[in-house]
DNA sequence: GTCTATAAATGGATAGAC
DNA sequence: GTCTATCCATTTATAGAC
């Protein structure tokens, strides 16, 4: 993905290359602490470039975010796709997203813990964003299916994925002495627990 | 707390004034896109008064951002201060929590959601200030009482708090219909049945 | 499509009067 | 302790050559 320096990239090997420098410098130091120059500069092309492919810095970012979002909802989805019922579709979509903190932490990074709204003005809320629905939707479908008690919806979705994603954020913090996955386990374990009827 | 702006404050009634603008700007529009002539303009007092009381605005914010973890800590410890158990502990800190919630959104917005560490690089993660590890704290202590399971304890407090922490950021990205005190009560079953020996 | 040079504006911070 | 005026660096974005 991240290509020689020596190479000249020219349209939409360029961009493409912009957009993982950008993401890189986003994640590691945030969107205000990050200039165009900077970006210019560790991607290796001119200002020009840059916005030739994008109308300006916010609109690079909002393709950064939207592009990792469906992603994100690619990969839960095709997790989960072969899974029938809430406990065995809620495992897989934690477990996939414990594996893409620790493979790509910048990305989830950048897409679970950065305030985009600060700088992305007309995004919705992640907690509306697609991925987020999707994990709504299978414990819903729980509900209805009598595998999780009759509780209210956000309720039982956060008590699902609630604890999951709060070792995801210590993992990112570097709070935790062991990988992530290690913890997958316990961590499914009493999620169910407490939404299982 | 807010003082008239016919009022010319001096001293520490100024530097109180400025800290609470600050802190309504910051929680609103973040950090990098509020400007100290920005927090000059609203609250009715000059540049050079600010900069009096406080070297910079990297300082400003870390005056706030150190004032309100304190004073959430202080909270969370009055809560259940006269607690007996594990259970009832966290029952107190869940329900103080919501009700800051509900009642200072900003200061829970700013202390709990904005990433601090793009504008405080020396900053600890929030994960290891006070408030959280009071949290972790409690439940390590029903580990050893017994109440809770012999779980590895970062996972044992996630499982107790983290649906509670989802449920709050929800609340102040106005994603819930009701107002957060009203899920209490399923909150914290769910929670504590995830936990519970 | 990509480059360099530069415009235009903003922001953090200081100086010095009162 | 507070004010006004101003400096200087940085940043986003544009213009125009190649």
């Amino acid at each position: 993905m991240v290509t020689s320096s020596k190479t000249v990239l020219r349209g939409e090997a360029l961009k493409a290359n912009v957009l993982n420098t950008a993401l890189k410098l986003f994640s590691e130091r945030g969107y205000f602490n990050t200039s165009i120059h900077d970006i210019r500069r560790a991607a290796g092309v001119s200002i020009g470039a840059i916005y030739h492919h994008f109308r300006n810095k916010e609109a690079l970012a909002k393709s950064l975010y939207e592009d990792l979002l469906q992603q994100m909802d690619q990969a839960i989805e095709a997790a989960c796709f072969d899974k029938r019922g809430c406990l065995e579709k809620s495992r897989a979509i934690i477990e996939k997203m414990f594996s893409l903190t620790l493979e790509q932490p910048r990305h989830m990074q950048f897409v679970l813990l950065a305030q985009h709204r600060e700088y992305l003005p007309d995004e919705a809320p992640i907690c509306s964003s697609k991925p987020f629905q999707t994990m709504k939707t299978v414990v819903l479908e729980g509900i209805e299916a009598g595998e999780v008690r009759d509780l209210e919806p956000w309720v039982a979705a956060t008590a699902m994925f609630g604890g999951a994603l709060r070792m995801m954020n210590l993992q990112l913090d570097g709070a935790l002495e062991r990988p992530l996955t290690e913890y997958f386990d316990e961590v499914v374990d009493c999620a169910w627990r407490g939404v299982k009827a």
